[in-house]
DNA sequence: TAGCAAAGGATTGTATACAACCTGTCAAGA
DNA sequence: TCTTGACAGGTTGTATACAATCCTTTGCTA
């Protein structure tokens, strides 16, 4: 009778710590905007929530804090960082560069097997049509994919902090007209430079497909605070 | 009588949190060696070497595991990461690719004065002559001060977290002879091309000089692993 | 002697109690 | 009325106790 109880033990959530866990659900209830920017965290609401100690829920946020994502002042508390334009602006340059390092250090260095997924993953796009949700799914997993295909685990750390990032910013660039088939093109033309093996095409390639969605961004986030500004 | 008895207080170590100041002295540790790669870190043992309880302890190695510094297996606690060469070229990648945009904007973005400070530390490497210490904290300073003049704070935090895992490495590259001499002729021309707000010269300076000091890295750990299996 | 199992020690995960600190409120004096 | 000060409430920072887990050692058996 060795692991027989297992209710009391500490992980009880799909094998993760209860620290592990909070980070998750926080990440989640971000990006589905249930703390939206501005929102305070306090560290026993959200041990309450869960069902937790205030331990694991103070580690969950530091980490948080360390990506940027919350605002900490000593004794104050935390609360969910607020990205103004201009931080927009130097994440989305950001983001710029190392997608295109991405891009071209999957096309030196992917395996086939790589590039194959993200020709099934692009070919799936036409498949879910209109699907916004879908899309959106798939574009995460696409960008997730090229990441991995870099073999560059600094790369790949630094560019999933800054996507835990745009989860502040809790609207899709998708809603813009046309901005779905614009990326599916630009997706193409990726994988293209990738299987071609084409460094240079392919930093180019995702440099500018990351530009086109940074102008998305703009136009979603500028008429978000419009119409905030109409009816608050 | 508001706030005569400081002592006991949360900060005593330079208005630090006693989280900041485990992170800082942790930090410290791993750089001049007292903690080295593969080295276990007990909680309770630095809890009692720093004199603060677990709680801070736990804190601060959570920060250093999200930075790669520290690996971590749960219920077994964290080692001290080691990076096998594989990682030191991943990391010198992507360094040569931050490095060369952070000078790229701040050839863009620079304030005169930032560009003054610049040109100051390059002329201090003069003065310093051989005293090796010197040279590499002018170094570390010149390097800072490009990212600061980028003026990108997700440039700035990834840089900084790439200098943070360097820590590791407890060597510095300007053993190698002529290459402090080297290094500082490269520090002029990335000065100059800033100076002259030339955005891709400054790139290509910067690149330039950390493929430099990726050889010059290779360089020193292949002597050291090399004298360490002569004499373990 | 070799192999295995159980027990004990060591170490981390979590919960909780208490101390330190900040902020807003309310009253008293100018 | 305005300012200033103290106090109360609430929130975070830290310490410590306890639970869960892993690893090593020791003793038994084949």
């Amino acid at each position: 009778m060795a692991r027989k109880a297992k209710k009391i033990t500490a992980k009880d959530h799909d094998g993760l710590s209860r620290g592990e866990f909070v980070h998750h659900e926080l990440l989640q209830a971000i990006r589905d905007g249930r703390y939206q920017s501005g929102a305070r965290v306090r560290e026993a609401e959200v041990a309450a929530w869960l069902g937790v100690s205030r331990t694991p829920v103070r580690e969950a946020v530091r980490r948080l804090q360390a990506d940027g994502l919350v605002e900490f002042t000593p004794w104050r508390g935390v609360i969910v960082a607020e990205l103004d334009q201009q931080q927009v602006i130097e994440l989305y340059a950001m983001r710029r560069v190392l997608e295109g390092t991405a891009a071209r250090h999957a096309a030196q260095h992917a395996a086939d097997s790589e590039i194959a997924e993200l020709a099934e993953l692009v070919e799936r796009e036409v498949k879910a049509g209109d699907d916004v949700a879908r899309l959106v799914e798939i574009n995460n997993r696409f960008h997730q994919a090229i990441y991995l295909a870099a073999h560059n685990r600094y790369l790949l750390k630094a560019l999933n902090s800054l996507t835990d990032s745009l989860a502040l910013l809790r609207s899709t660039t998708y809603s813009v007209p046309g901005r779905p088939k614009t990326a599916h093109v630009e997706h193409e033309t990726i994988v293209d430079a990738i299987r071609r093996r084409d460094p240079d095409a392919a930093e180019a390639a995702a440099s500018a497909h990351l530009a086109g969605a940074e102008r998305a961004r703009l136009k979603v986030l500028f008429e978000i605070r419009q119409s905030e500004e109409e009816a608050p």
